[in-house]
DNA sequence: TTTAATTCCTACCAACTTAGTCGGTATTAT
DNA sequence: ATAATACCGACTAAGTTGGTAGGAATTAAA
């Protein structure tokens, strides 16, 4: 029935992954960090704990990090745009990290590949009542999703690329 | 054609809306309150802000907040499942606060609406390396996202019903 | 006792997002 | 030349979000 075919594609393999981590209960994704941050982080603590100054090529990255290349490559082109990373084109290419690591926080990247971290649509810009409350300036929760916005950038901006690769290293 | 029927059914207002909220850019969801948690607080903040003990139907909520009345009640259901609120069914029913609005803080609320603020799943349980990482002990981002989580807990743990209560009637 | 107001319940749905894949082009060290 | 690599745009299946729809059960009030 043309079944074995398509369990084989690609796309049939990643509903495959898909639906072995899916649990009973119906959970939500919300105030989650998506693939798109997680992995962009792996790979560039991967660059930075290699030699420095170094070209770091895409599908070593991804072999070391079981991460898929096809994928990974969005997330850098989107990271090299934003200069974080530069690249080497052609072969003995990849890429570089365009700053020391200490100077790259975790809070830069995550915002690069998965937008700014605000936990409401309300703070990304003045008097934007999309909540559907009257105005912004009489939004009774403005103040705690600002209070949790800082508190989660506080973090993230706590931790450099430098950190994390020391950690890598270690283990 | 049958068009202006099935434009003036439910489906196709909801559509609109979403069509004038979207941007040109490409916005992520990622690290983002749900109408789930933000219409549910919203509910519970007019709740609270009633008269003390009495019942408040969930029509005078959705009229005065703006919000769909089949909406909420799944939100209610779930609050009231979670023993935030109780219910009297029947005319003049209504919901009411199962505990002083000081005792229910923001962090349980979003918790039961939204599931565990958790920023990446393998915080949920012990040693599941759901990222793919070979084990969690060894994964060096993971105290990153255990600062995170408990940041943005304490945040939301410090803030109660009541404060927001206080607030919304001031205005 | 009827009626109207209300919660409760299950199913359903369109639009959107996520997490990738696919195929091809351009560039460059060897 | 060739092989390795970055770059680019289109495409897609599955899952999530933000609700609707329709009815059943319950109860205060007329």
């Amino acid at each position: 029935m043309g079944l074995s075919l398509s369990v084989i594609s690609g796309y049939a393999l990643k509903s495959q992954r898909r639906k072995e981590a899916a649990p009973g209960t119906t959970w939500r994704k919300n105030m989650k960090i998506s693939t798109r941050g997680r992995y962009g982080l792996r790979a560039l603590i991967d660059i930075a704990a290699q030699e420095i100054g170094s070209c770091v090529p895409l599908c070593s990255i991804a072999q070391r990090q079981g991460l898929s290349e096809a994928y990974l490559e969005q997330l850098m082109s989107q990271l090299k745009k934003a200069g974080v990373v530069k690249s080497v084109r052609g072969a003995q290419g990849g890429y570089i990290l365009n700053r020391a690591p200490e100077e790259i926080s975790v809070g830069e990247i995550l915002r690069v590949l998965e937008g700014p971290m605000y936990p409401v649509d309300c703070l990304s810009d003045t008097e934007k009542p999309s909540c559907g409350a009257a105005s912004c300036s009489t939004c009774v929760t403005k103040p705690l999703w600002e209070k949790l916005y800082s508190s989660v950038n506080d973090v993230l901006e706590s931790c450099s690329l430098k950190d994390l690769a020391n950690a890598y290293l270690e283990i």
